[in-house]
DNA sequence: GCTAAACTGTGTATAAATTACACAGTAAAG
DNA sequence: CTTTACTGTGTAATTTATACACAGTTTAGC
């Protein structure tokens, strides 16, 4: 057993000289959103083969000039026209049949975005495009469900360690929106008391001293505190 | 200020197809060892222009018909001749200029090695390899000192959630040498009392009733538990 | 405009987890 | 055989996380 796979292995080792073998490199993003008190995730419907017709996360190529991240702005830039997003790399796969013709390596990033804001619009190879609730993401082409599923956890663990929500909430915001959008992204109620204590005691956040008006209690308004040393 | 980052982002936009584009990938791995009581890296000496001479994490060329996974379990058996080892992707880094000549895009791993079993060896393009402490490292050839810094970090974090030390340690060891490796790591000094409190208690290890000999005090050897659900 | 309903805002007691800490026992070295 | 250097162990103190109830404010409905 052993001896077979040293075999393999010396075989690799002395495969000729690679230098020449270049891959084409694509950026998949898995964009979160918070629309109607839920996270959302926001999927594409390709247009062309292979896996056509189905969704998937949106993403492009890696360009000639650019970064990975600035190819994945350039991706988000295309569908939602925002730009200046948080966003995360992920991983990144390379499973020889990923694509099902040619040979492509993917770099997965996730972002954070607010829906209301960007009317999402389809073009180039999409032809519809989707805010789906990450509860209960369909068949997705190519290995894109691995790739949701990973960013989603990525995300979690990231917000659970620092206190991120990019653009997912308005400027000013209550207590409770936040808590809801931690709740709808970890996927468990949270107690409203200790969730204030640990958030307020992060020392990020600064009341307006404004208040929300629609809603009964009239809670108090926060904003990101800017970290002027002022 | 916001207007010409918008018109930049509209001409990334509407730049021709690019998906003719592709690109030399590579892997490149921190490879770790516990040797002299302390955690060393892997570095080896670059013979060939570009960084001629300079110290660098080993790497290669991804193959094409292997994964980058793959590709790595290739570059750590041609180095040290061992295989089956612990190995995880830390990140991708694709700025356009990390290579001096052409556009490199790599994908950095990390991994766990016992050096002393694996005598490494100079060949291909490289004209030396060393075990190097992590306290102080040398400058690197290319973006190397970051990698191996990010890499670093990820294996902390990771030894921190996980237990994990691959090779690290001989296959029975007592509890004083996996706190010397976990402090080595961590880079801080742990309580030996609470240390062993909390490894025994993830129930990882089992005492084999031998106790190692030439130290005082004839400490009990530890190993990893079989997950045998007899 | 008055009442009911729905939300906000707050503190404390309890449980759980982490940290600090000291001494007797065993093996090696001389 | 004595000294030296290491192993092995428990408990108290602190910190952190969790559970929980009621009074005050605003909107909605009448």
């Amino acid at each position: 057993m052993k001896v077979s796979k040293e075999k393999q292995l010396d075989t690799l080792i002395t495969t000729v000289n690679p230098s020449s073998y270049e891959c084409t490199i694509t950026v998949d993003c898995a964009i979160f959103g918070f629309q109607d008190n839920e996270l959302k995730i926001l999927l594409v419907k390709r247009s062309v083969e292979p896996f056509k017709d189905y969704w998937m996360l949106p993403g492009g190529m890696m360009d000639e000039g650019l970064t990975m991240e600035e190819s994945v702005r350039k991706v988000l830039y295309g569908l939602t026209g925002i730009h200046d997003v948080h966003q995360e790399q992920v991983k990144c796969y390379s499973d020889v049949s990923r694509h099902p013709i040619k040979r492509v390596v993917t770099v997965c990033f996730y972002a954070l975005v607010k829906p209301e804001n960007h009317p999402v619009i389809a073009k180039n190879y999409v032809s519809d495009v989707v805010w789906h609730s990450v509860n209960e993401i369909p068949q997705l082409g190519f290995d894109h469900n691995i790739l949701a599923v990973d960013a989603l956890a990525k995300l979690r663990q990231n917000l659970k360690e620092n206190l991120i929500f990019g653009e997912l909430l308005p400027e000013k915001f209550t207590l409770k929106e936040l808590q809801d959008l931690y709740e709808s992204i970890l996927d468990e109620t949270l107690d409203r008391r200790n969730f204030r204590k640990k958030i307020l005691q992060m020392d990020l956040l600064v009341p307006t001293k404004e208040k929300k008006v629609g809603v009964k209690g009239g809670p108090e308004l926060y904003s990101i505190k800017t970290n002027n040393t002022t």
